[in-house]
Formats: C-alpha cells, sequence, structure tokens
DNA sequence: CTGCCTGCAAACTCTTTGCACGAAT
DNA sequence: ATTCGTGCAAAGAGTTTGCAGGCAG
C-alpha cells in the first residue's frame, strides 16, 4: 500500500478529463503531498515553486480546484479569509475541526456521526446533502494562562 | 417579554464601552432587527439606508462587530465569501446551519449536542471551547428535479 | 472643548480572469 | 496545426482603514 496512489488518482483524472500532466502540476501536487499541516494556496505556491520555480501563483490557484474534485486534497475552511487544504485520504473523510482563535492552528478529529446527521437533517428538510462540516474554536490552555497563544504567528 | 430586549442589550452594551448611541447605530441596528432572513453587510446597508440614509458602508461593517461582540447578532459563515448574520436569540444559540449549495439559502436546526460535543473534544485536546459550527452543504430537490435550483438568485 | 463618530475613498487580502506566448500531441 | 497550459498583470469581491470634518456630552 503506497502513498503513491494520490498521484496515480490525479492523473487518472486529468488523462480522463482530457487534461495535461505538466511539470507545473505535478511540482504542485508533490508540493502539496509533501505537507505535513494544513496549508493555504500561497504556502503551496512557496513548496511549489522550491521544486520548479517557474510555477505561478494562477497555476496553484487553478490547480488546487483540479486537486480537490479528483478527491486527493480536502478544502478546509475556517472562516479566516483564507482557504487551507490537506490531502485526503480514506481515513479522514469525517472530521471535525476545531481551531485555536489564536494561532488559527488546525486540529482534527473524527467525527463518524456527522455524515448521519447530514443526512438526517437535510431529508427532514427535504434537500439532499452533499457534505457536512463541523468546526469548533477554541483557545489553547497556554493562552489561558500566559495570555498569548505559543503557536501564534500571525500580527 | 418584548422584543425591545435586544435594543436595551446593545445600548447597555455601548454605554458599557464608552461608546455612543448615535443615529446610524440604531437605524443599523433596526434594520438588522427588521430581517426576517439571513443578511448580509451589504443588504443591511441598504435596510439601514432606507430608515437613514447617511448611513454609509463603513459604519455599516464598524457597527457589525458591536452587535455580534455584544451577543445580539450572530454571524454566520457558509464559506461563499461573504458573511451572514441574523439575530441572536437563547433559543437560536445551537443550530446548524443547512445551506443550497446552489441558491445560498439558508436554513437552521436546533443541535443541542454540538454544545457537548465541543466541550468534550477540546478538553480532549487541552483547549477551551468558545463555540461550534455546524454546516451541512446539500442540493434542494427542486434542483435535482429541474435542474435548477428554484431560489435561485445570483449568476 | 475634547473625543468619539462619520463618510469618503483608497487600501488590503485573497482569488479569479483576459491575454498572448509556449508547449504537447 | 491545433489545443491546452502558462505567466503576467489587471480585475474582482468583500472588508478594513486613514483622514479631515462633524456631532455629542
Amino acid at each position: 500500500m503506497s502513498d503513491d496512489l494520490p498521484r496515480e488518482k490525479f492523473q487518472a483524472y486529468l488523462t480522463r478529463k482530457g487534461l495535461r500532466v505538466t511539470n507545473q502540476r505535478v511540482a504542485i501536487f508533490d508540493a502539496a503531498f509533501a505537507q505535513k499541516e494544513h496549508f493555504t494556496a500561497e504556502q503551496l505556491l512557496d513548496h511549489a515553486r522550491a521544486i520548479d520555480d517557474s510555477v505561478s501563483r494562477a497555476t496553484v490557484y487553478r490547480t488546487l480546484p483540479l486537486m480537490t474534485e479528483s478527491q486527493i486534497l480536502r478544502e478546509v475552511d475556517i472562516g479566516s479569509g483564507e482557504k487551507y487544504y490537506r490531502p485526503a485520504s480514506s481515513t479522514n473523510t469525517q472530521v471535525a475541526q476545531v481551531v485555536c482563535v489564536d494561532c488559527d492552528k488546525i486540529f482534527e478529529i473524527s467525527a463518524p456521526f456527522m455524515e448521519w446527521y447530514g443526512s438526517t437533517v437535510s431529508l427532514k428538510l427535504g434537500l439532499k446533502p452533499i457534505s457536512q462540516r463541523l468546526q469548533v474554536s477554541a483557545h489553547c490552555i497556554a493562552y489561558r494562562q500566559a495570555g498569548r497563544c505559543p503557536n501564534r504567528i500571525k500580527k
């Protein structure tokens, strides 16, 4: 069971859509799957450029939808202005996000009941469920004690 | 039990913070509480201007945080670029949003278990919970049948 | 008078798009 | 050749902010 599965899935998706497997798309893919944490489009651009410095911001923004549509990436919107992304895997399809409001660090926790809840509630309204997100906002304990978040980077 | 409670709560908040109860702030408040559905900053501006045409966009954006901080308004982020707002009440503090992805119409459904879940999960991570949101995205049945959403307005 | 408030317009952030060049089949 | 892909820079949407004047206490 190899980690190359996403790569194959992505390339299969591109081919199926009649799209080309370009150097830039591969660089962006590699950069995305080298990340250990959630990342933004801008961070992805930086990392992709380290692999292939011809990658432009526009191409990153054009490639991200391809990666989410092909199900190899998951989009995480914590309502902070910018969107975060992370590799999707069969083990993290139903997760809740716990977000530190001080540093925007995102923790994820399995929440299998979400899917059931989404279906139940949608059907009650005559809707067809597509997806559900559960997000908890919280302060870290360190913040409560020290008055600031140890992970905090932004302004 | 009067609907003027939010007004008093808002004015008390302003006074406590040493802020003034201006005509513009009152007009924006009145406009917000006259809405039957979720509304955006832009819609609020329109309605506030119908009450007091001197209200500017800037003042609306400066007043919205005052109303959410004073707990009379709730912010609803459905990840669509713009934020929605609606009056907060004791009966709708723990609600899930069900959003039609075709028309962005927002349905709300009580989900009391959310608070319990947020606390459980936060404490497990050593965090202090602040709030939680549960959002379900769905298509309306009409969309499935007709190929388009009957409520759809945007492009 | 002393500040808080305001409208205006410019600035900002993140993302999308038009265009002409470039690369792959 | 033809089609798709790309970088660049400009445009876009929503929101925030600097400033000079205005109004409340």
